[in-house]
RNA sequence: GCCGCCGUAGCUCAGUGGUAGAGCGCGUCAUUGGUAAUGACGAGGUCGGGAGUUCAAUCCUCCCCGGCGGCACCA
């Protein structure tokens, strides 16, 4: 007999080799039938694989998180079966659990089309009918290797030799006795268990162990779920955040534009630059007033500059060079903090300046591999909120604790949740020694802890010079953006010579700090039009209020109403287009404007307006001064307030 | 950059080996209507670009460009 014990703190006896399978029959049919997988003593485990001593058990099943993992787990080998079935010849690779789901890759001389994602799910849904028993086995490393290499999967004899240590247990995941992969597991006690909510989703391109000089493989998406309701749900998620693509509404809205002379590269529009300048405006407010000064710096250096702050070797490929007629070379500035070392550099610094906090809406040219590029969210050229502070060492942490809570305001105001924070550790290739790096680290992970907050570890994440924190906020619909990052430099400062007079009269070397709240304005506002689904707050708005006629005989009031907002600072438009008020109120409406003032021959006499607001259903009439002093308060921007 | 898919009117999309269609939008005219579509008429396309096959190509083939989804990249 042996001891089982469960997480409720319940012990149980059972026979030496029962499954936690029978465990859970012992129990309750419901809890037997949702099980897929158990944790022994904290580490996974069948539930077919018996038992053969004491033991901390806990069932998992379909429903929880981890539950969901085994599940979709089991998908990618039960799609592996289904292919290698219908197409015999193709090797499998591996075929992990992502994020809402799976895939697999896969080696076949044959290309894959989306056209046989019918098939291989009719596949899928015999095996699930099948309902094969899934069976673990161990095997010796060199058997492994022979059986895969005899079976000509040369790929996941390759992950045995290289991948898995000496000496590490190989298991064996078979579909009865129809189909076998080399697996860690924990897996399903049979195929039918997996259900059929799942679906493949997309094919793509990978390489083989993500590097690009190795064998390019085919890799097919899906997504798997504990209940058909579940799936649905999820694909219902998918077409929500597709109405919200910042590409569609941008166009939708008339905010920017992109053309093929121009790729990467954006053409505001007048209502989306409207809104760009309202975010600058706002961040120059919110940087004024935490202690920053405002630099511009050129757009174009000589080569000779970008060699000395060591961007012409380690990131030539990335940048825009030109060359003149006189036979000069020049870059477009990938980035702003040489140029902000030439003004720190000019004349000479006192240590009673520091910090000194150099912000720039720095415009900025990379050239981005073709194929990276996605609407404003990854662009050629694009403006950052940047700026960098030039410190003391033992001001660092003050400074970045100071920023973290500006970056956490700003962040609150656009409507962006605080999700956390991740401090970015030595990564394999660096400058430093350990010393230097467990001093940097120990610094922002206090600097953080000031400002009331635990990062999270990113290891290997860091900068090659030092570590760094980035920022991530959640939106609307609960997806995760990384916005926001603060980044110390010992070594550009002393590279391009930065030096400042101590207390001591002696010259030394300042501290920098890169740090950028928005990252840049073109990816932000992406985000932002993501955030709001084009609905923005009327602060941010690039029309706050549209004036719109009854009859023609309301329009000099109109432009009397519209000239009143403005002179208040709204931004108000008029529409006295000969249609329908009917017409107007929906045309405006879908155009996501905030407030539509009606007006009409009542209106008009009366010095009134019937204030409309987006989504809202009745009507407000109020006196003009009434409105527009309601209208200018609710406006206002969230700094000013 | 690599792999796959896609490219028809301003937008969303249908369609065929015999030089094209819808809805919305746009223009003109009529309509002055009280809170999510007034009606009529009209204009608009070298079917992404180039080459090839064919009597004939928007449709088939190849190359190029671009978009989309991934991968890689993001000192």
């Amino acid at each position: 007999m042996i001891t089982v014990s469960f997480p409720d703190g319940a012990k149980r006896q059972y026979d030496a080799g029962v499954t936690p399978l029978a465990i859970a029959e012992s129990i309750s049919k419901g809890l037997a039938k949702k099980a897929v997988a158990a944790k022994v003593n904290g580490g996974w485990w069948d539930l077919s694989r018996a038992l053969e001593g004491d033991a901390a058990l806990a069932l998992v099943t379909r429903d929880s998180a981890e539950g969901l993992e085994v599940l979709r787990h089991d998908a990618a080998h039960v799609l592996a079966q289904a292919v290698q079935d219908l197409f015999p010849g193709t090797q499998v690779t591996i075929g992990p659990v992502v994020d809402d789901g799976f895939y697999y890759d896969f080696y076949r001389a044959e290309k894959f089309s989306s056209d046989d994602f019918e098939k291989i799910e009719a596949r899928m849904r015999e095996i699930v009918d099948l309902d094969l028993p899934i069976l673990r086995k161990v095997w010796g490393r060199e058997q492994a290797i022979a059986h895969f290499k005899a079976i000509g999967e040369e790929f996941k004899a390759q992950i045995i030799d290289d991948i898995i240590p000496e000496g590490e247990a190989i298991t064996v995941y078979s579909h009865a006795d129809q189909w076998a992969d080399l697996c860690r597991g924990p897996h399903l006690p049979s195929t039918g268990r997996l259900g059929k909510a799942f679906k493949l989703m997309k094919l793509a391109g990978a390489y083989w162990r993500g590097d690009p000089k190795n064998p390019q493989l085919q890799r097919i998406y899906g997504t798997a779920w504990a209940d058909e309701r579940q799936l649905a749900d999820h694909l219902h998620r998918l077409e929500e955040a597709e109405k919200r693509d910042h590409r569609r509404i941008g166009r939708q809205q008339g905010l920017f534009h992109m053309q093929e002379e121009g790729r990467g590269m954006v053409f505001w529009h007048e209502k989306g630059w409207t809104l760009w300048r309202t975010i600058e405006a706002y961040m120059r407010r919110r940087l004024e007033a935490a202690g920053y000064t405002e630099v511009k710096t050129p757009q174009v250096l000589d080569r000779v500059f970008w060699e000395k702050s060591g961007h012409w070797e380690k990131y030539r490929e990335n940048m825009f060079v030109c060359e003149t007629v006189e036979e000069e070379t020049l870059s477009l500035k990938p980035m702003n903090c040489p140029g902000h070392l030439q003004i720190f550099k000019f004349g000479q610094r006192s240590y009673k300046e520091l910090p000194i906090r150099m912000a720039e809406f720095g415009a900025c040219h990379r050239y981005e591999p073709s194929g990276s590029l996605h609407g404003l969210m990854r662009v050629r050229a694009f403006t950052q909120d940047d700026a960098h502070i030039f410190c003391r060492e033992d001001q660092i942490e003050e400074e970045v604790a100071a920023f973290i809570r500006l970056v956490r305001v700003v962040h609150g105001d656009f409507g962006l949740q605080a999700a956390h924070v991740n401090l970015g550790t030595r990564p394999e290739k660096r400058a430093g020694d350990d010393a230097f790096w467990d001093k940097a680290e120990g610094m922002m992970a206090n600097a953080a802890r000031m400002a009331g907050i635990e990062p999270v570890i990113a290891v290997g994440d860091g900068a090659f010079y030092a570590p760094k924190l980035d920022f991530i906020v959640k939106d609307a619909i609960g997806r995760e953006w990384t916005c926001g990052t603060i980044q110390l430099d010992y070594v550009l400062p002393d590279r391009l010579g930065a030096e400042y007079i101590g207390e001591d009269g002696a010259k030394h070397k300042p501290v920098m700090l890169h740090r950028a709240i928005l990252g840049s304005f073109e990816r932000f506002i992406g985000i932002l039009i993501e955030n709001y689904a084009g609905t923005f707050p009327l602060w941010l708005s690039p029309v706050q209020v549209t004036v719109a006629t009854i009859t023609s005989d309301a329009d000099a009031y109109a432009e009397q109403v519209a000239a009143a907002l403005r002179a208040a600072g709204l931004r108000t438009e008029v529409d006295t287009r000969n249609e329908k008020i009917n017409f107007k109120v929906r045309e405006h409406s879908l155009a996501r404007t905030p407030v539509i003032a009606v007006v009409g021959r009542k209106e008009a006499e009366e010095g009134k307006v019937a204030l409309r607001r987006l989504g809202g259903e009745h009507q407000q009439v109020m006196s003009l001064e009434a409105a527009v002093a309601a209208l200018a308060r609710e406006a206002t921007s969230p700094d000013l307030r």
